[in-house]
This record gives C-alpha cells, sequence and structure tokens, in this order.
DNA sequence: TATCTAAATGACACAATGTCATATACATAA
DNA sequence: TTATGTATATGACATTGTGTCATTTAGATA
C-alpha cells in the first residue's frame, strides 16, 4: 500500500517513520493522529511523507497489515496442528491474540486500534481476503462439525469470527487479567459447541 | 448530551440543524463530516453551533440516540411478547432493525453509521447500560435455555449481541435482498440454538 | 563532464476547528 | 417606561492540519 519510494529508502529512515507514527497512533486514534506529529517526531520533510505514504490512512494500514497477516497466520497453523478443527484453532487463536497485543511495546497501540475498529476493517484482523476464507475452509475438517456440506461452514467461521472480535474489544472494557479473558473467551465458545461439535 | 440551549430554542430551527447534520452525515461518515457544511445548510453561524453542541461527535451521537433507543425498546418489547424467549426476540429484533435501516429516507445515513461504527460504539445500538442489560436478564426466561444460572445468561447474550452486529454490518457487504439477510442471520443463530435450546 | 531521472524539500493555498469579545434579545424589577 | 441583568447570538480570528507543487538536490548513466 505505500508507494514504491518506501521501500526504496535506507532501512533506518523506515524505521524511524514507522516508530514515529506507531508512536502517535498510541498516543491518538487514527482520526486524532496527525501527520503533522509523525514528521516532526520522524525528523523528516513534510513533502518526503507524502512521497512515501498517500495519507494517514495508508500508513495506519501499512503498519495494520502487518500484525493481521501474523494473527491470520496464526489461525492457519492452528488449523493445521490440530488436524483441521476449527473450535480450537479458534481458541489457540485467541491465545495468541490476547497475548500479542498485551506485549508492553504494543499495548496503547492495540487499545487504540481495537476501540476504534471499524466493522468494516475488522476482517483485516482474521479474514479479510477470499483466498483466506478459502484457506481456512479447505483446512478445516468438517466431520468435527455438526453440519454436512463446506457451505454451512461459512456461516460458522462467520460466528467464530464475531465472536472472536467482540471478546478482543470486551477485553478492554473488562478490568481483569489475560487469563480471565481467556476463560470467557472459551466459555462462550462450549456455550455455542454444544450445537456445533456432532454428538456421538 | 446536547446542551440546554437547544432544547431552548424553536422547534422549527432545531428540525433544521438535525435535518441538516443528518444530510451531512448522509454525505460523509463521522470523520469526514464537517461541521461547516452542517451550519451552511442549517443557516445557523458557527458560534450558535458550539452554543448547542459541544462538537461533532456530540450532535452525531445525539441523533443516533434516538434510534439506539428504539431498537433496544424493540428487544424489551419483545421479550415480553414470547414470554421472555431470548433467541426468537433476537431474530425479530433483528428483522426490526434491518428493515429500519433500509428505511429510504435514513438508508444512506445508516449505512455510513454503521460501516464506520465502532466496536466501542455498538453498544449504543443494544445494551449499552446496565440497567438494560438488566431489563433483558430480568425479562429473560432462562428455564428455555440449556443453563442453569443468570450469570452464564450474560454469556449468552454476548454472543447474540455479537452476531446481530456482525450480521447488520455484513448486510451492507453482501448485495443480496433483506429476506436473505435475515434467512442468513436466522440460519446462524439456528447453528447456535442447537447449543442453547434445553435439550428434551 | 553533461544529461537525465528520481527523490527531497518546505512554502503555500485551502479548509476546518474551537474560542472569544461584542452585540442582541429578553425577562424581571424599580 | 426604563434600567439592569442574564442568556443567547454572532462572526472574526488564531490555530492547526492537509495535500500540492515548483524548485532543489542527489544519483545514475552516457
Amino acid at each position: 500500500m505505500p508507494l514504491n519510494t518506501f521501500e526504496k529508502i535506507p532501512k533506518e529512515k523506515q524505521e524511524r517513520v514507522l516508530n514515529a507514527a506507531i508512536k502517535e497512533f498510541s498516543r491518538a486514534p487514527l482520526n486524532e493522529a496527525s501527520i503533522a506529529n509523525i514528521i516532526k517526531d520522524a525528523k523528516i520533510p513534510r513533502g518526503s511523507f507524502y512521497q512515501y505514504f498517500k495519507d494517514k490512512e495508508d500508513i495506519y494500514y501499512y503498519i495494520l497489515e502487518e500484525h493481521s497477516n501474523d494473527i491470520r497466520k496464526n489461525l492457519l497453523d492452528n488449523l493445521i496442528k490440530t488436524k483441521g478443527d476449527i473450535v480450537i484453532s479458534f481458541i489457540e487463536l485467541y491465545k495468541y491474540t490476547i497475548n500479542k497485543i498485551n506485549n508492553p511495546n504494543y499495548k496503547v497501540y492495540f487499545k487504540n486500534i481495537f476501540l476504534h475498529l471499524n466493522h468494516q476493517l475488522e476482517r483485516k484482523f482474521t479474514l479479510n481476503l477470499d483466498d483466506n476464507l478459502n484457506d481456512v475452509i479447505n483446512l478445516t475438517d468438517i466431520n468435527k462439525l455438526k453440519i454436512d456440506s463446506k457451505l454451512q461452514l461459512i456461516y460458522i467461521i462467520d460466528i467464530l469470527e464475531a465472536i472472536f472480535m467482540h471478546n478482543l474489544v470486551q477485553s478492554y472494557k473488562r478490568n481483569i487479567s489475560i487469563e480471565k479473558n481467556i476463560e470467557i473467551f472459551i466459555k462462550e465458545i462450549k456455550l455455542i459447541v454444544n450445537g456445533l461439535a456432532k454428538v456421538k
């Protein structure tokens, strides 16, 4: 998403810009963040910024994308490890994600992201592209679920995704530990699993 | 939320300001909407706007609140009508809401609202206050559910709410009819209900 | 060394925000 | 009626931020 130019400048300068941006997006949510602050902190002229990025949103999503790719990758890894158990995979994904966003270096940054995350944007975090959805569908073993077609699987993924995101956001409002948050997520998933898991 | 002053001015002027705001919030999402446009359209001086509302957000939420109160009220009505069936109540709520937001007069306005709705804000639409959550809990008949305590009910409401919001937002992305959207919501809810409903 | 192209730079025009000193309207009391 | 006080109205203004563009600089190639 950033312009070619940005990829070509020295790594050191790239880092300076990205760190300044993360600092600014930690200070304020996207709509309150300012390019003025980023360039001041990164010590680059205004014109340069626009040489690298189209606008504020461009650099915001560029940084975000790195993290969301990482999260999506974790889901696919989990599906492989669990031999296609989508429920366990989502639970592991939740553990992974909640630990990631509580990393002291990024905690404030992610808090701003999540509390101001558009629904329109939330797919960035899990299955924003058709390719990803297909990967998830193909890696999932539907025999572990009380459904008879891959088509129905889409609904289940939809549900899991909704609850996943909902809980991540809630975790910022609940004033409780990471462990307790995971516990709640698992409880909610279990309530649903009683309907999803095939009864033997 | 608006300052006292706004309540005191002539109804006609109030309408002019509110209609101008709705027009502006239909034109652009909150972050791109401008007070400049609202006052131009409402034909009031800049200073007056700040006499009535703290800022752009203030009038945005003021208008939104009217609608969210209406939606919350519908949920409570449904609970009374269904004698505490929370699942049917949410399905009826979904039908009610999706019809409401497709009303031609407000369609574009709501589209902007939903596609840019923060997770932080989404509770505005359903159970933003503890009082409301309590009302819902008290009106719900937990004997219809596979749970043994009111405490667990909170998780179920959480889940229903997450899927409710997720589907409303998705309805703008799916290019299908209202009826088809309702169908999908019901399908997802049914998948869950198999785990929620008490097995006889 | 000359020439060409990509990147860097910061001044600038424009747009929007929130505030504030001043003006106006309105109510109440003398 | 007039005076006085209070609430509201008004728009000019300082401030902040945005995106652009003409110009400069750097680096590659001939």
